[in-house]
DNA sequence: ATTGGGCTTTGACTTACGTCAAAAACGGAC
DNA sequence: GTCCGTTTTTGACGTAAGTCAAAGCCCAAT
């Protein structure tokens, strides 16, 4: 893939002038990495961020006993570990390459030059780190206060308003989904069978048919039990 | 307090001129609240940002349960909400004073045009949301890949390293620690005895002493992050 | 088709931590 | 001091979800 080109699609970028676009490509590097190569692990000096040209990349943490969390899955355009840019010190998490791919590293030190003459682009980068912040203060507030099964209706209804369509394909591996809802596989397979049990879904391998989206939408609105006794209101409290 | 003054004394300001410090004091509102306001709730417009002058206050989030869990508290010269600004929406979490105070308002656009002309602004706000999304990750693994005591812990060393006395006081009431480490009033109280049991810590009151911070330690999992694995011997006996 | 290794599922069991309810302890008002 | 409301502690108990271990599956490579 052409270097220029990949900048160019990079949502940060957006509304960048080709002056600009080019000074972001030269500054650059390409890399290429193949699926479950390790890109950075937490702790590391983060020397700048990346971007993802093509492939998929899983941004995680792991505790001592080797549990991991995964934060985020990136995909073409979108750029991640931007947080070394600013606050300097080491990567807070781990990335690893989920499927082949090639990838962009954009050195800390001269992205920053470029950022000091480009007040559009620190305007963007403003806008994507505060994205962040409200995905990561979702991320909190369903962990600490929620249950699995409400985290996973959520998913489930979240991918399928991202398709549109009947039928779903998982966008993960069942044990990387379980990472990514801050469970194990074993939890999310009892709770996806519970699902089917209920009627609520249809599961077949790796994709899945959402039955009765209501009943979802109370899983994941009243962190309750679930057992049906709640009216799926839908109101975002206050 | 002198607005000016106030806003002079903001970290996120620091390193701006005279003239910038007084077209930011220009756009400030102050207000004045007291224990126990709301100063808004998660899911409200988000008008802009605040900073505290006085007083203190705190994030938190809440379940449809009424469980609350505390994102973080902001004494002087902090801001926040400052996600307010980038990514409009809703603010995605609730605020309430815990200590009486004046507060800064910043609303949303002025401050944006301020920012227009501002690139060392811009360039601090960069810093400030950078630090933002690692306390939130770092929280994020707490409470995915460690339990309580391990929380528990890691707070108390914390606070010690902040304190450099032997003897320290909690920085908030228990039961608000417990919302702020991401559990409840009786699991901290049963935590903390165990400690005190174990001889790790002697508590009397609101104001505790380490006696072992060595094993603290080891509950806490010292080495933090880091691709390596070490062996889990968190310290069960005694 | 057969093998083998990684995922995924299932079952039996354990446990950290939450819930509920009742006592203590604390702190301010009088 | 006494009283009252709030916060904290303690105890008994329940349960969501993790652990451990054994199948079961699925697909790529032989």
């Amino acid at each position: 893939m052409d270097k220029n080109q990949a900048v160019a699609a990079i949502g940060l970028f957006s509304g960048l002038g080709q002056r600009e676009l080019a000074a972001l490509a030269g500054v650059a590097e390409t890399r290429r990495y193949a699926r479950g190569a390790d890109i950075f692990f937490a702790g590391e000096p983060a020397q700048g961020f990346f971007s993802v040209a093509s492939g998929k990349v899983r941004i995680y943490q792991t505790s001592l006993a080797g549990k991991e969390h995964i934060l985020h899955v990136f995909g073409p355009g979108e750029v991640f570990a931007e947080v070394a840019v600013f606050s300097g010190g080491v990567y807070p998490a781990s990335a690893q390459v989920l499927e082949d791919g090639e990838y962009l590293f954009f050195p800390r030190e001269r992205f920053r030059r470029l950022l000091k003459d480009e007040p559009d682009l620190a305007m963007n980068m403003l806008g994507l780190l505060s994205i962040r912040l409200r995905q990561l203060v979702k991320k909190l507030e369903d962990l600490s206060l929620r249950e699995v099964p409400a985290r996973l209706a959520a998913h489930l209804l979240l991918l399928q308003a991202q398709s549109r369509k009947r039928r779903l394909a998982l966008d993960l591996p069942k044990g990387q989904l379980a990472a990514y809802l801050g469970t194990i596989p074993e939890t999310l397979s009892r709770v996806l069978r519970r699902f089917s049990d209920e009627g609520v879904i249809i599961l077949s391998g790796t994709t899945l048919e959402i039955l009765d989206a209501g009943r979802l939408e109370a899983y994941a609105g009243v962190g309750g039990t679930g057992g049906g006794k709640e009216d799926a209101s839908g109101g975002r409290g206050a």
